[in-house]
DNA sequence: CTCTGTTTTAAACGCTTGTTTAAAATTGCT
DNA sequence: AGCAATTTTAAACAAGCGTTTAAAACAGAG
């Protein structure tokens, strides 16, 4: 026992142990229905198990919510910073975070909701979120469009407006989902379609708007 | 007692009677908190009075959160059917709508996440919205848009997409306040000017991109 | 004042919540 | 095998939940 500087080799053996079940339950059950939305019977039911085994491996249903929301988040950056570090043009950088977005969304409705929803509650539960909003900023993204403004390539618009018109038509979609589908009498595959066409739609309207002298002027209509 | 043909007439003499305290209580904590986010205590001692009475007036919290839903709900569909049921341009209606939108957001900024969010919830109380949504549909707004389009005068998107657009730039800069203003690290002061900038660049875009051929292509920056 | 109906209160109801406990089952090791 | 540590279970805990009850406080009319 005293000898044993490999702990917890053993647990490599199973890939779906009980802590990553009751994770991917968590998971899911606190993006479909908010913190304060669910019970810590109801994610232990979802991971086919005790109650109490929760609080075993978690010490608390804060606890585990924090672990899943900074999950989350992380997920949903991952695909940002991507296309951020890469060594393309600013324009094609945007086209690409539009499309890759697009995509993860569409695998991932929930997440926006989820994150925007806990970080807007006053009472919830209060997680440190600015290592990760570093990690956007040390891409040099910012940097990149006030130069690409100053050499007159972009309209010279606030940087914030600029993240505010990505996140707006990205994500917004996927959050309004419900309305839009209700609004307009359309079924949940007519809408997936929808998505795609929209998308396409974002991205001329965006870099049009953004990059006012470019080739994107496409009939990409129709 | 039966000669009583004007009941209660009495009731007209107090500006703030119990009834609506408990109302007001209930929307801002409703709306701050979400259904599930609050309890039934928490919004009598908002009204500064029991528990018991909130059920005296109102049978149970969900029958009240179902009157301050739809009254949410009815506040947030006024300014739009008040500016579609104008007789002005298709262009002018859009630019009033979007110019209403964001005054109205700016006094209620919580109100598309509390629609949104508790219209998403599978397991929410349940309420049928579609007579409002038919309101909208009755502006006869969207058969203007496809007469536009034949026309040539209006970019060729499917109405839903436009739809899309509309409440995307929007809605998002209210509901994702918290998050944006995180990433950029600045106040809520500061968001609100960024907000009334945001306004117009989000009108010229729109504007720009769904007329295409008109005069909106205006220097408004700086 | 007395009698009426209405409004407000304090207390209790049964139930569910998050969390803990202590015993049972399982595992890994020699 | 047998022992020690880990994992799982069922049961209980106090606290809080939505809701109900029954009595008190109040108001208006005769």
């Amino acid at each position: 026992m005293l000898l044993n500087f490999a702990p917890k080799l053993t647990k490599l053996k199973a890939d779906s142990n009980t802590e990553d079940k009751i994770k991917e339950a968590a998971k899911q059950v606190f993006i479909a229905k908010g913190f304060s939305g669910c019970t810590s019977r109801e994610i232990a039911k979802a991971a086919g198990m005790n109650v109490a085994l929760v609080n075993y491996y978690f010490r608390s249903k804060s606890a585990l919510f924090k672990i899943i929301f900074e999950a989350a988040m992380g997920d949903f950056l991952l695909s940002m910073l991507e296309v951020f570090n890469t060594s393309l043009s600013l324009e094609e950088k945007l086209r690409n975070y539009l499309s890759r977005e697009y995509e993860f969304l569409a695998k991932y409705p929930e997440i926006p909701s989820f994150i925007i929803n806990e970080m807007g509650r006053k009472d919830g539960v209060h997680i440190d979120n600015t290592s990760v909003f570093k990690c956007i900023e040390q891409t040099g993204i910012f940097e990149e469009c006030l130069i690409e403004q100053k050499a007159g390539r972009m309209r010279e618009i606030d940087i914030t407006s600029i993240t505010l018109l990505m996140m707006s038509n990205c994500q917004f979609p996927f959050m309004g989902a419900a309305v839009i589908k209700q609004v307009h009498g359309i079924s949940d595959e007519q809408y997936e379609k929808q998505l795609v066409q929209h998308k396409q739609i974002v991205t001329d309207m965006l870099i049009g708007y953004l990059f006012p002298g470019s080739t994107s002027t496409q009939i990409t209509q129709k």
